[in-house]
DNA sequence: TTGTGTTTTACGACCTCC
DNA sequence: GGAGGTCGTAAAACACAA
């Protein structure tokens, strides 16, 4: 599990189903040719936005929170085409322990963003063939989605912390903020919709676990953010889908606060 | 180095809602 | 009918023990 770490200490770094009021910060983040190059997996071009800045980018979700420093750098990284190549020195390598013992729960702490680029963020060796299937990838331009060489890319660190820090704030995505993490991410719109699908997986799946931990042991399980029964837990991250029809995610995170 | 288990992308099938 | 949800699964990428 790479970016994970995000989620290890899930139940305290993400306290509840509370919604961020807009948590993304000012993104100037910068895409890199290299994300061009495997863009030609499920390029949308319409979406394309390399070299441009989206200052505004989750304006519309308001303010900026504070706390986003626990999640890691943040988007106002800027990934230069050197640090993509991994040539800047001085990396990082994040493991769950790595993350833990630089950004303990509520600290507040945050490394400066400049010792931290975002491709720095990464468990060791991953990031290597990261530029390795970027290389790849450029041979696979047709669009077709299950290659013979290359049948799945590897998003980069970067790429997965900011996913991650939306379903931080989100378990479902609005149409809105799919397209704008798109482009800021270089990914297509389809990529962020099934990332989400595949990410919530992974979630009720991890629940799953904790549940069968819970029901196994007959004691309680303890989260990291105190004595929320692993149901309970469940319940308050995946509302039915339907059972909130209508309602956009915002408004679904402030049903279940309300509750 | 290799075998094995886990995680990560991506898809298809099927469902519900508008 | 289209969009987006879950579920199950394939296969690449990765971690790690032997």
């Amino acid at each position: 599990m790479y970016v994970s770490y995000l989620l290890d200490k899930e139940t305290s770094m993400y306290p509840g189903s509370v919604r961020c009021n807009n948590n993304l910060p000012v993104q100037n983040f910068v895409s890199t040719p290299s994300y061009s190059d495997y863009m030609g997996y499920h390029h949308v071009p319409s979406m394309d936005n390399h070299g441009q800045s989206l200052g505004a980018w989750g304006s519309h979700y308001g303010t900026q929170r504070e706390d986003w420093n626990t999640y890691g750098p943040g988007p106002s990284s800027i990934v230069t085409a050197a640090q993509i190549n991994g040539s800047s020195p001085g990396q990082i390598s994040y493991s769950s322990a790595d993350y833990n013992s630089l950004h303990p729960a509520g600290s507040g702490v945050l490394p400066p963003v400049d010792t931290i680029n975002t491709e720095q963020i990464s468990p060791n060796s991953q990031r290597h063939s990261s530029y390795e299937w970027m290389r790849k990838t450029q041979s696979t331009s047709s669009g077709k989605t299950r290659t013979k060489e290359k049948y799945r890319v590897v998003y980069t660190d970067h790429q997965r912390l900011e996913l991650e820090k939306e379903f931080h704030c989100n378990r479902y995505i609005t149409i809105r903020r799919k397209s704008e993490l798109a482009a800021n991410l270089g990914l297509s719109e389809r990529q962020v919709k099934i990332w989400f699908q595949n990410r919530r997986a992974k979630e009720r799946k991890m629940i799953k676990k904790k549940i069968s931990q819970f029901d196994g042991s007959g004691g309680s399980v303890q989260s990291d953010s105190g004595s929320v029964s692993p149901a309970e837990m469940s319940n308050s991250l995946f509302p039915p889908p339907h059972a909130i029809n209508g309602l956009q995610p915002i408004e679904i995170q402030q049903v279940i606060v309300s509750e």
